[in-house]
DNA sequence: ACGAAACCCGAGTGTTTACTCTAGATTAGC
DNA sequence: GCTAATCTAGAGTAAACACTCGGGTTTCGT
């Protein structure tokens, strides 16, 4: 009761270097979960490349799912999500698109966690269901209210043309991984969206 | 120079028996891939599948990555490819993702191993990136043509609906895979497919 | 029907896997 | 500055990994 949380009397929570710490292995857990996968990529190698010992990475992840899973969340931290865009959402996709070829390392983990988490029972698989589902609703949203505007193009059904952007710009990503010079990522966007809108946002 | 091919002298080819067990076991190894990825799944879990030997499985497949080679061309010859479909375009590429729908093993493998190859080293890789290429060739070539005979929106580039296209159903897939009751699959590809041709093809 | 090649597999090999045990060094509340 | 909790890691463990070896069984050209 003296304590500040509920903690059981005898515990004092993480030091100061804690949080540090758990920023390099989730750093180098970007780095290799994004260039090997996550079957593919060991703790070990994790934690060679954070620089300390295994069973130091496994003091603060206790095991590999829970590292994946910080990982998930490190990395919805440090890209920010679009919120209400509103008039905007044009200009604020295509610049995060823009944005997107300056992270590949970013990209690649999601695109190979993405990948792998359609098989059963993988860790990652919920995260990526929920986040599809908001991020479905989200831009369907978006839509509905261009819509209500009148910047929709009459006929588009923001129902279908949300998930479409999803379903376009994750595709895109993962043409541009493995062609990168031959893929304009925020370009193959903006024509599509160019479609479907009525008098788009003129050049910035 | 008596046999018929360039095997060295006391060669004499695969048995009749041979073809089958082969296709045996590629059927188990789209299974194991696909439900668990390459990198996740074994050769002895596809041994198990097809209810052989581990090692009757590597007198057939050396390697594991032989194998994983051997996969994306079985999937290759099962499921046809779109020759050149002309003004039936919208028709084939619509009829093909409700096919789609009824072969999900297949789908799962695809986008499992398509996800996967593009880490660096990946067995897959070179299939990938050659796949795609090929993909957006063929499409923007079919969209050109529809261009020529005035059945294109104006102000649609080929060249970049065609990767459009590809990328939009690799995309929907992967949300299929993860909620197949949220989302429509066909439906959505033919949306996009009425947003850039004019007069498209009525009703079969 | 003979013999060589292809087929099939039980047993093993060395490596890597995720994770545990134990124990010394460091931090921080008091 | 005492002490208890956190941090770090060396050593170890059982299981799984891709793959090899040796030898028996089946197929098939001759």
């Amino acid at each position: 009761m003296s304590t500040k949380t509920t903690a059981s009397r005898g515990t004092r929570g993480p030091y100061a270097k804690s949080a540090a710490r758990r920023r390099e292995i989730l750093e180098a857990a970007v780095s290799i979960f994004g260039s090997k996968g996550y079957s593919g990529g060991s703790i070990q190698e994790v934690a060679d490349r954070a620089g300390i010992a295994q069973t130091t990475l496994l003091h603060h992840f206790p095991t590999k799912e829970q590292l994946l899973v910080a990982v998930l969340e490190y990395r919805d931290e440090i890209s920010p999500n679009t919120p209400g865009t509103r008039e905007h959402f044009a200009e604020v996709v295509a610049e995060q698109a823009e944005n997107n070829e300056g992270v590949p390392h970013l990209i690649e983990l999601y695109s190979v966690l993405c990948g792998e988490a359609t098989t059963r029972d993988h860790p990652a698989r919920e995260y990526f269901v929920k986040r599809f589902q908001r991020l479905r609703a989200e831009y369907s949203n978006e839509l509905r209210y261009l819509a209500s505007i009148g910047r929709l193009r009459p006929g588009v059904d923001p129902a279908i043309a949300g998930p479409t952007i999803v379903a376009l710009w994750d595709g895109i990503q993962t043409q541009w991984l493995l062609s990168p010079e031959q893929v304009d990522m925020p370009g193959t966007l903006k024509a599509y969206l160019d479609l479907i809108l009525i008098n788009p946002d003129s050049l910035v």
